[in-house]
DNA sequence: TTAATAGTTCCATAATTCCGAACTAATGAA
DNA sequence: TTCATTAGTTCGGAATTATGGAACTATTAA
């Protein structure tokens, strides 16, 4: 029995096999800074940006110091993804997620960058 | 007879002459990134850092083809203003609007031009 | 004074966000 | 095969934030 919609099947939805993620032409600046406008998503980008290896969506349920519902935590990195910010690709039962980095700055040239220094900047100070 | 309140004369709060303006060390990347989530910010802000002159609000009363009523334009500024991007000064009857790009570019370096360069490139192309 | 203009504040409605509970998908063990 | 476990998603109500019309305030000019 067939159990993805049509939907699912051309790329319109993500099926919980693979989230969806749009192609970089659709990705806008509105939307990224949106998304880097939280706290909680802002530390994901940066941590994932500087981090060795890719890493999975629960290494972040504490962040920042406080304790995050899965829920709340699974809402951002839906927010990160559909901004176009990060990819997360399915390994057995985890999501292992990386930022799509050379794609966005073959879009919007410094600008991923120049953020995420002023931001890593910031933390140093407090 | 004294119209001033306590806290709008320490500078906590505006008063309808001076409105507030956060020390430039208060202002954070969050704020700046949460103020140009919305496109009406974001094209304000733009709009000013190009201009060749300061701008009063009204002169945004329509922006990107659609009318904005003044209440919510005014919310507009008041948020560009508390996330420290522009300055408003009275003049008269009105409130002259622009950047603080000085400062801003001291303390943030090259994130808010690159931000508005990868946005200006986006309109470019719509 | 009064009128006109520029912006702000108030408040009700609309839209978003948060998070606990229930759910689904993948894996490994019995 | 089940069954249990783990990782993450979805649902739905509560809390927060945004929108915009109406009333208001401040400034200037007549």
């Amino acid at each position: 029995m067939e159990l993805l919609s049509d939907a699912v099947k051309c790329g319109m939805i993500s099926s919980m096999r693979t989230p969806y993620h749009p192609p970089i032409e659709d990705v806008t600046v509105e939307g990224i800074l949106h998304a880097f406008s939280d706290p909680v998503r802002i530390e994901i980008y940066a941590d994932l940006a500087t981090a060795e290896c890719a890493k999975n969506c629960s290494t972040f349920l504490t962040i920042q110091k406080r304790l995050l519902p899965k829920s709340t935590l699974s809402q951002h990195f839906r927010i990160l993804r559909e901004a176009g910010l990060i990819r997360s690709e399915r390994k057995g039962v985890e999501l292992i997620n990386s930022t799509r980095c050379a794609e966005l700055k073959e879009r919007f040239g410094p600008m991923i960058l120049a953020i995420i220094e002023a931001y890593a900047q910031q933390q140093k100070a407090v």
